[in-house]
DNA sequence: TTGCTAATGCAACTTAGTTGCATTAAATTT
DNA sequence: AAATTTAATGCAACTAAGTTGCATTAGCAA
């Protein structure tokens, strides 16, 4: 199943991930989109694209909510296991391909891990 | 340099973490210190403290502040580099002693990871 | 014991996110 | 092309985490 109702609101976020590359808050989608949708709705429609495996979440060091587009989920199985990375100097926020692998716990039953970084982006290392 | 002033609520602070094997959230500790000390008392000590090398923190799932002892850290250098645990069940936040390593990235200059893993803490994977 | 100023308390504010409920508008049926 | 259904939205009010400015207090050294 994926998405049930392609309301004009939904049609506007998705359009906003499909033609970004980077990660986006859930606080700056708010305010980019103040004049055209409530906040409540921006929240709910992340919220739902990301339980139809359209969208992956997560934390920043910021302690804000991060979206970023999947490939390949489902409803059924989100696969985004790879580490994202914020830019102390511009701020972008992107996924990362790189894998990373968790460390061998023995009492501990590890569900779902985050790998976050930090520093200088590609773009910001260079000047 | 430690600590500039002892003062009652920095005393109060630091004992508490000297009690205690996981780690504490800013949220939860000014909730429970709410007849004690102010909030913003709270929030400013944690803050010294790990300016100070006392303390260190990182980033919860649930968007809040968790703070831990750090054990050789000083004032110029924070080496607690290790995987942080959040149960699932039960809530308990932990360091974790165990080692991880950081993807290599080519154009990226990373100047800080931080690895997270949610799951089922020992107790509570054994019920 | 005095004086300096780091640290605290308080109130007001900000920012991120949530909740309940009435209303609207997709999608489906007639 | 209406009428129907109910998912989705808007709005207002609220919560929770954290910050800021400023007057006051209390460590601590002289
Ligand atoms: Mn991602
Ligand atoms: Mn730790
Ligand atoms: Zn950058
Ligand atoms: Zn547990």
């Amino acid at each position: 199943m994926g998405i049930v109702r392609k309301t004009k609101s939904v049609q506007t976020l998705l359009t906003i991930f499909e033609n970004t590359e980077v990660a986006l808050s859930s606080a700056n989608l708010v305010k980019e989109l103040a004049h055209s949708m409530n906040k409540t709705t921006v929240y709910r429609i992340l919220d739902r694209l990301e339980s139809q495996g359209l969208l992956h979440s997560f934390q920043g060091f910021d302690g804000v909510k991060w979206y970023a587009k999947c490939q390949g989920c489902s409803k059924e199985h989100h696969n985004d296991r790879h580490p994202h990375f914020q830019c102390r100097d511009c701020g972008k926020t992107e996924c990362l391909s790189a894998d990373f692998n968790i460390p061998e716990l023995s009492n501990h039953k590890v569900e779902y891990a985050q790998l976050l970084l930090t520093g200088q982006c590609a773009a910001c290392a260079q000047l």
